[in-house]
DNA sequence: CATGAATGAGAATTCATTCAT
DNA sequence: AATGAATGAATTCTCATTCAT
């Protein structure tokens, strides 16, 4: 095997990621283990270091790509309608790169609950442009009048990820059972811009 | 004589539960370590199997007595006022026992979100009662036209939880900047029952 | 196991170092194998670690000991007598560690040779008490007359260690065909001293 | 054609020698690693292996090339003059091969020491030649007078080789700070036919 | 009850070697 | 001939658990 390679090998690249996913969003980083991961993917152990130096690294690739994969669903959304309207394609487009996704980002929120000073850096540095957009969205409607104006964009940014992450954990928590993937999006609208109250 | 031993024997085994939950909410628990836990206690390795038979049953030790002290928290609450100040009331005793509890708590949070078979019965099943209050509150808010109808209160108690353990998740993620645990419990009330929009 | 240990649990280390320096005087370090040695000793793999903490720790333990070993030939060294006597009391000395210690004293000279960055340092620490002796045996011949002056002492110093380990090579080497340990001080005495010359 | 095929075959056997030389001289055989050999000689790992069949084999190669360089030394050696001079001759043909093919030589000399019974025998039989002129010359010496006739000259060679052993040993363990190359020789003469006593 | 030495299954990692291209 | 992806045996090291004292 040998030439041809280039494109080959970014495939079997791609599949141990994959497996990566699927292990690492299933066991945790502990429990995960290379063995199981390079034979899922069709390969013998030692191929995997191949690929990636150590398990930390394929980890960090592991995050990188959820977190680059998390980061396009904004890439398309829409410019010109109400602050709603706007946070509702975004969730949209959200929850179907969860759809397609889910591994990468199962392990994407489940790493980020886990407080660990290797990982949460990696984690923060990639959120980054996903926030920018999201502030810059709010800032928008805090200026047209349909977001309140009692907290920075910032704030509420953060708020908004936390509602949407928490409706995760408990899709996946609940098996599914509530919420399910199609009431999630307007669900997580309803629970961060209307509030509970009367 | 058999009730000092047996005092001192739950004294023993107090001190490995507080210093477990230390371990096993700083390093989870695949990196907790069985000895640094019982030499914390001031014990020695095999002390621990006096008390717990594997690691995984004191994990479970644990957990369930963060879920018991985490219910706790509504024993005293006010019954007479509005669905906000009995809520207020609810989540300030909550703060009140996270700072007390904060390495049982954060292993309860960590582990409802590792979405694990073996243990995330065990959260539910002492998170119901927790839960109860919680709905027949809500219930009683909607009936007094306190809190919107579309919903069941089951739901809408899953969501307060969920608004509030993204917080704490948000306070520890940042190192307590923000949000602080003053200023936690009004704006669980005011991202629960508000929301953002205007 | 516990309370009388401190003794048995020196006991254990010896036999573990002891194995050790076998292995490695025989394998050298890298083909040495931990399994083989714990059970050379009569232990289970994870044993050793209870006593060192790395591969490399065990090794340079046996090296410090090799050392410390080596160096006490020269502890009762008379002093009255001739250079040659107390050179020639010295050699027998370090022949007769030899002879108790061989595997220490291998696995000291082998390393030697190897030249590597992370035990050199070990050996010339270790080695400077011993050398220090030699070097006023010989400074004071320099001064009676017994030594040629044409070389500071510290080089002669080093050319009397260096012939004595070649003739150890050599003793190794034949398999103890020649020089066998009996002839082997005097052989010593004379080639450093002598000469071949006429 | 077949011609400039061998001829370039037999380069790049040079080059892979040259440089798996250098690798065993710096990190002794098991650190030594076949693809960094084989990357620095030009190739891919596996090309190494259109040469040699396996890592012993290219070591052994390497090490009958050490003795075959080694032995040229003393080709040329002049005839006519005293055993010292003779002497004198060869050592400094012996440190000329050092300066030009120091990787292989220092792949000779650490392989000596390290009493493999795999490698020990290859080295003994290719340095049969070297020492049977060094004990035609000493063997000459004896019967002029100017070599003492206590012991074999068979004896006296080994002791020979021992002594300029040694301080190679030196000058590498010493970084090159003494002995250096240039006093090497006049030391060697010195120590194997003077001594260090008057 | 407490101790801590001993255990050994299990996991990550290395690397010489093979072989299809 | 050259390549380099794939392999898997071998090795070091970890750590929960046992048990004799």
């Amino acid at each position: 095997m040998a030439r041809i390679t280039s494109e080959a090998k970014e495939t079997s690249r791609q599949r141990l990621l994959e497996e990566a996913a699927a292990h690492f969003a299933r066991d945790g980083f502990d429990r995960a283990n290379i063995n199981s991961i390079a034979i899922a993917a069709g390969f013998a152990k030692g191929t995997i270091y191949n690929y990636f130096t150590s398990k930390e690294e394929l980890f960090g690739e592991v995050l990188t790509m959820a977190c680059r994969r998390a980061v396009t669903r904004y890439a398309g959304s829409p410019h010109g309608n109400s602050v709603r309207d706007r946070l509702a394609a975004l969730v949209a487009a959200d929850v179907d790169v969860l759809r397609e996704q889910e591994p990468f980002m199962k392990v994407l929120i489940r790493e980020a609950m886990g407080f660990r000073p290797d990982t949460y850096p990696i984690i923060v540095e990639h959120l980054a442009p996903f926030l920018d957009v999201l502030i810059e969205v709010l800032a928008t409607g805090v200026e047209a009048g349909e977001i309140r104006n009692d907290r920075p964009p910032a704030q509420l940014a953060l708020l908004f990820v936390g509602t949407l992450t928490m409706l995760y954990v408990q899709y996946w928590g609940s098996g599914g059972a509530w919420p399910t993937l199609e009431e999630l999006p307007e669900l997580a609208l309803a629970t961060f811009l209307d509030g509970a109250g009367t």
